[in-house]
DNA sequence: TGAAATGTTGGGGCG
DNA sequence: ACGCCCCAACATTTC
């Protein structure tokens, strides 16, 4: 009987698709299912308080699977290489298998806890299970990485990646060496960002992310289901209306790894017999994903860095009071603040909305992008490394594949376009519920009667735009024209 | 994955 | 019938 084999799960939080579990069944050995919480090996980017609150229940989840089919997870805490030492130690395992990150410090992390590992005579593979196709496997002619996404796409799209693999049915666990050390008091669920933006009770916060979500393999599965069963078909159509449930909400999922990106790309293909266009449209979201990863890990430096470094010296303000206003959806335009309470209160934010939101941080406000970053990055149930830094360097322009400086979005236009009646507003918005759809985007410029008659003070009931769109506008393309 | 400013066109009112 | 103007609708340019 070969000796045990330890699987680190770190952001692969299922069990199907996951070629190190498949690696250390096949070994036939006991298998020992291990998570370590180190943030503190993640900096600058320990996971935020939303991503910890979503964490603590997936792996609750796992531990429910694994031990399902004979193997409890393993929790512990401390530096990642010591806990192996003494998980490998108290075992008798030889061998520790994990799937891949790409964060910079991961990166850093990974490679150095290998060659210690090594050096020892423990066996260690790695795997891609997070990426359809790992950085190095799409370049341009020049052997270089894209930088513009439309060529990246083109790759893509001439691709199938590898089929995903099956769960394994029955994993040999090992005596239980000791109790597991519970999850520590600074993971838990923590609301204080919902709370203290929104002054909601913590219990009313828990009883409306429940209803939001269901962390775990089992409830992404059924999420994508939902998803191919349902809006998926009408996809292109319906993705940019945040009032409709149009998009997957698959982000916390693919960044926790409960489902890979393999699996949702063989999952829509094969769903996907009489709407060939949305599947492509939502493969086209799919790659922007990877090319996130493939920009971050060519480019390390771009979660603190402009990646055009002339931007390194834009003359970004300091406004302490507007940036407040900016994550408590107190800016006075509705879109804006509609978007910035859905995050705070759910821990998500309708793509389309992001962009708005990014775009008034970046170019009304002229707040750093990185401001709006590090929000994202505590606040966001999917908050993931990469794709936040394309994100936000979008919005701002200096990141690769750039909104152009002259692009910027005007709050009223982008209701009146995605949320025509109005629904998205008067959901997360609700002093404006009674407000016309006429007016629901701009009440600043609604007649006094159907202000009084939505029951609207402005100033009072719902703030003042705090800056004139217009003339913000104006200030941005200047600031942008001189870099 | 923008929006505003500017230019062009064409229908209709009107002298 | 005709030219003129107005202006909405659409296209193009510019930021």
């Amino acid at each position: 009987m070969p000796a045990p084999s330890i699987v680190w799960f770190r952001r692969d939080l299922r069990l199907a698709d996951h070629p190190a579990l498949q690696a250390a069944v096949r070994r036939g050995g006991a298998v020992v299912p291990l998570f370590i919480w180190a943030p503190a090996e993640e900096k600058p980017w320990p996971p935020g308080a939303a991503s910890r609150g979503w964490l603590q229940h997936s792996l609750a989840h796992l531990d429910r699977t694994l031990r399902r089919r004979g193997a409890a997870l393993l929790v512990r805490q401390g530096r990642s290489a010591e806990v192996l030492r003494a998980v490998l130690r108290e075992t008798g395992a030889d061998a520790v298998f994990w799937n891949r990150l790409y964060e910079p410090a991961a990166r850093r992390r990974d490679g150095r806890v290998a060659a210690a590992l090594r050096r020892q005579g423990v066996t260690v593979e790695t795997f891609n299970a997070g990426l359809l196709w790992e950085p190095d496997d799409i370049l341009n002619g020049q052997g270089r990485p894209f930088q513009v996404f439309t060529p990246f796409w083109r790759q893509c799209e001439v691709r199938v990646p590898a089929p995903p693999l099956p769960a394994p049915k029955i994993i040999l666990g090992v005596e239980r060496v000791n109790v597991p050390a519970t999850f520590g008091a600074e993971c838990v669920n923590n609301p204080e960002a919902t709370g203290t933006v929104t002054g909601s009770a913590p219990e009313e916060v828990a009883s409306r992310w429940a209803a939001a979500w269901q962390p775990g393999e089992a409830g992404a599965q059924a999420r994508l289901r939902e998803f191919l069963a349902g809006s998926a078909a009408d996809y292109p159509r319906r993705r940019d209306q945040p009032a409709l449930p149009g998009t997957s909400r698959l982000s916390p999922q693919l960044h926790f790894g409960e489902l890979s990106p393999r699996q949702v790309w063989h999952a829509v293909q094969a769903a996907a017999g009489g709407w060939r266009r949305a599947a492509g449209a939502f493969r086209r979201q799919l790659a922007w994903r990877e090319f996130a990863h493939h920009l971050l890990w060519h480019f390390p430096h771009t979660p603190e860095q402009p990646l055009r470094a002339a931007y390194a010296r834009f003359p970004w303000r300091r406004d302490a009071s507007a940036l407040r206003a900016w994550q408590r959806g107190q800016t006075g335009f509705p879109l804006v603040d509609a978007g910035m309470r859905e995050l705070a209160q759910t821990g998500w934010m309708h793509n389309r909305v992001r962009m708005v939101v990014a775009s008034f941080l970046v170019k009304d406000l002229l707040l750093p992008w990185t401001a709006g970053a590090r929000w994202f990055w505590e606040t966001l149930v999917d908050a993931d490394l990469a794709n936040n830094t394309l994100g936000w360097q979008w919005a701002a322009g200096c990141g690769a594949d750039a909104a152009p400086y002259f692009r910027v979005f005007n709050p009223v236009l982008q209701g009146r376009k995605c949320d025509p009646a109005g629904d998205y507003v008067r959901r997360w918005v609700p002093e404006l519920a009674r407000l016309d759809a006429r007016w629901i985007h701009r009440p600043w410029q609604a007649p006094a009667a159907a202000l009084q008659c939505a029951g609207v003070v402005l100033g009072r009931t719902y703030p003042r735009p705090i800056v004139d769109h217009a003339a913000a506008r104006l200030r941005a393309l200047d600031a942008f024209y001189r870099m």
